[in-house]
DNA sequence: TCTGGGGTCCTAGGACCC
DNA sequence: TCTGGGGTCCTAGGACCC
């Protein structure tokens, strides 16, 4: 290869957080639930073995995890995103050129080496995140990223791999013929139904596809995929961050709401969010994009969903500022008499916040509303969150979603930290 | 009773302009 | 009688990802 991509990827990143500071877990049956919690998200082995399923609504699972004596946990973000971080930041420090793909994978750009060299530097990231961090990964190595991924795939299939896989291009093709065509990086349900039905099954198939047919039926990006497993590089390792394009805020309710004044405190809790989202990334945004949906999975009741977006008189990241024209969506968007599930908000049209176009007939400029905000911030930063909010978002907040199983902020809060007993 | 949330990219189609 | 062609921008919707 001339040069290789390595894919490192947390193993059941959730549920390896939870367990770092859970010692007692090692070895038992974990599973950890989305937001609200909904479905299982993360999995260790041992729930895997139970029959688990990815993504598995938790109210129909809940006895079987309860028969088996499988520990549940809510997500807790603020333990998994400083995990993340350490481990990312290891990775830096370790290699020259990372892109961090997700919360628990990277991509590692590899000079041309052998095989075994490969291997060997897959089990050297390996190990030296396992003693640092102290998560689990497992490293697949390829000459492209979609072939890292089906590497990565078979570290973790066999456990006489040791966590790391080389896919040496002499044995792409045996390893390819045993991938199905759904489990390949960038084909999803849809696109892995339609291949099939034109009786290309597994990943060696769509290598060996038409491209002008690929073209047409799965767009650019299906023909990119394609290419990729032939070893064509397609993707390019993208180091510094994209600029971001949108920020949003939405929930699912704990129970459905019809109150036309519930669903506005909702909006306004989300919009504070994604607004704060926003403000730390020192952006603002031009427009705002409500919406608000029923329960998709009563089938018996009446269903509605819309959504509205707003150009705002000028770019802002200022709460108050945002409040205004979200309440005029929601004014719009709201029909009596239905149960909503759902209400979120996007903000979009993101630039700098320093960059931000002069106003021609500005009364009071934007210097204080930003002032503000920046004391808010870090109030609810020194105090934590929620310290100082709009009263917009109400008290009781009988929405709120469920949170039943959380684990302690044991990296992030001093209040939450471990102790130590002998 | 109970089914997550936050993103990206691509395409088609319409509005508009010269 | 005659009804172009090319370009840009925007939006909605679909598909995919973790």
């Amino acid at each position: 290869m001339p040069s290789a991509y390595a894919l490192i990827d947390c193993n059941n990143f959730y549920v390896s957080c939870e367990r770092l500071f859970a010692p007692r877990l090692a070895g038992r049956p974990v599973v950890v639930l989305s937001n609200n919690d909904g479905c299982v998200i993360a999995r260790s082995e041992e729930a895997k073995a139970l029959g688990v399923a990815m993504g598995e609504p938790y109210f129909r699972c809940r006895n079987l995890l309860r028969r088996h004596g499988v520990q549940v946990f809510s997500s807790n973000y603020t333990l998994y995103g400083d995990l993340s971080r350490r481990v990312m930041d290891l990775l830096r420090e370790l290699e020259p050129e990372v892109e961090v793909y997700s919360i628990d994978e990277a991509f590692v750009r590899l000079p041309a080496a052998a095989p075994a060299e490969l291997a060997e530097q897959g089990r050297r990231l390996r190990e030296l995140i396992r003693r640092w961090v102290g998560i689990p990964v497992s490293v697949g190595i390829a000459a492209t990223k979609t072939l890292a991924k089906v590497a990565n795939r078979l570290a973790k299939q066999e456990p006489d791999h040791g966590g790391v896989f080389v896919l040496a291009s002499a044995s792409v093709d045996a390893v390819l013929a045993g991938v199905g065509v759904g489990e390949i990086w960038g084909i999803g349900r849809r696109r892995a139904d339609l291949l099939r039905t034109h009786g290309l099954r597994t990943a060696l198939d769509l290598k060996r596809g038409d491209d002008a047919w690929l073209r047409r039926r799965l767009t650019v990006t299906g023909l990119r995929t394609a290419m990729e497993l032939r070893g064509v590089s397609c993707l390019t390792l993208a180091e510094a961050p994209a600029a971001r394009h949108s920020v949003a805020s939405s929930r699912s309710f704990g129970r459905l709401v019809s109150d036309r004044g519930e669903l506005g405190e909702a909006l306004i809790s989300y919009l504070s969010l994604a607004a704060e989202k926003l403000r730390r990334q020192g952006l603002v945004a031009a427009s705002l994009h409500v919406y608000l949906t029923t329960d998709r999975f009563q089938a018996t009741t009446p269903q509605y969903s819309g959504g509205r977006t707003v150009i705002l008189a000028r770019p802002t990241g200022a709460t108050p500022e945002l409040i205004p024209p979200a309440r005029r969506c929601l004014e719009a968007l709201f029909r009596p008499g239905y149960g909503y599930r759902k209400i979120g908000v996007v903000l979009a049209g993101l630039s700098p916040a320093g960059m931000r176009q002069g106003e021609l007939f500005a009364s009071s400029g934007p210097a204080a509303a930003e002032a503000l905000m920046e004391a808010c911030d870090r109030v609810n930063q020194r105090w934590g969150r929620d310290t100082i909010r709009s009263g917009g978002a109400g008290l009781v907040r009988p929405w709120r979603n469920r949170r039943e199983y959380l684990s302690a902020a044991a990296t992030t809060n001093w209040a939450e930290i471990p102790v130590v007993t002998a």
